[in-house]
DNA sequence: TTGTACTTTCAGGAAGTTTTGAAAAAATCG
DNA sequence: CGATTTTTTCAAAACTTCCTGAAAGTACAA
């Protein structure tokens, strides 16, 4: 397979990937180019290189800013604004866990907070508030794992996962 | 707050939170449904609850039966089939970790395989190949450290994961 | 200040996804 | 075996999300 094929592929995989995790294809697209990109891009790069539209480009890229996960480079002299990606593929992960974790997890565990106050002294009340505390402390749990995650740095992930594992 | 709005306020929250998880709404819906009620329900009881139609409900119900979070309840005497929810919160995880990392992760270091045999000497190649293989690696330990989750149980994963946060 | 190079915004259209509902198929019963 | 109940399928409709492109906005240099 030649550089183009595989370059070609890679973007593909990667936007397909994303749909799947609620990212939408051209996102995670655009990261894609970037990480296998040894230099940075302008908008108008990325543009022609995914066959996209200038305002696709620019709110995506703008969107893989806010995730931390690609940064503007500004040269001196050059009023055009490069981006580069993180490469460094534990801190893409730990991004994403930090902001979905903020967008999806907390919110959830104040809702199921708010929950488990429900009043009753029916079967189905009882159930379902048994049910909501089950997955309130599940979520809870979850919830400090991932802070511990954040912390540690990757070598520390590795290691310790690698321990398990073996 | 009262059960009728419980349950109303966990219907639509839980399925807001499968939207962002690549699961669709209703189908996250029927999940917690069933989770909450005390009894195993009818695809009448799911139509009329979440006031979707028939079509709608058994397509659904299907897809999570797939997923081993929802199992069938056949009850002698009764022609109808009734449905009933996983409700173990780390069983329920886990299924879903077994099903992703199988139609995710495993395709996608697949390609990765693939991709890291592309043939050229320029920088944009090395490059290209650096990046594809620090991928790789990064998938492959995800991916052992997920089976060893999968083998584990509740308790032990509990047990290593507060010891971990202490 | 004005011209230029670039970035951002956003309404409307395109593309993709989900839902409906009616018809077909399957299962069960007398 | 019908008759009846329940489940499954699927084309079309409804809905949602995403993308385009042109216009407006911003920053900078001369």
């Amino acid at each position: 397979m030649n550089l183009t094929e595989g370059k070609e592929k890679f973007l593909q995989s990667w936007g397909a990937l994303g749909s799947s995790w609620g990212v939408n294809r051209t996102m995670a697209q655009i990261h894609a180019l970037l990480m296998i990109s040894p230099h940075a891009l302008s908008a108008d790069d990325v543009m022609e290189e995914l066959k996209i539209s200038r305002g696709n480009a620019n709110m995506n890229i703008r969107a893989l800013i806010d995730w931390g996960l690609v940064f503007k480079e500004l040269r001196a002299g050059e009023r055009k604004e490069f981006f580069v990606a993180e490469k460094d593929m534990w801190k893409v992960v730990k991004n994403i866990i930090i902001q979905r974790k903020k967008r999806e997890l907390e919110p959830m565990i104040k809702v199921l907070d708010e929950l488990s106050s429900v009043e009753g002294d029916d079967a189905e009340t009882e159930e379902f508030v048994k049910t909501i505390k089950d997955i309130k402390l599940f979520s809870s749990k979850a919830d400090s794992t991932l802070d511990t995650l954040i912390k540690a740095d990757s070598n520390w992930f590795v290691g310790t996962f690698m321990k398990m594992i073996k």
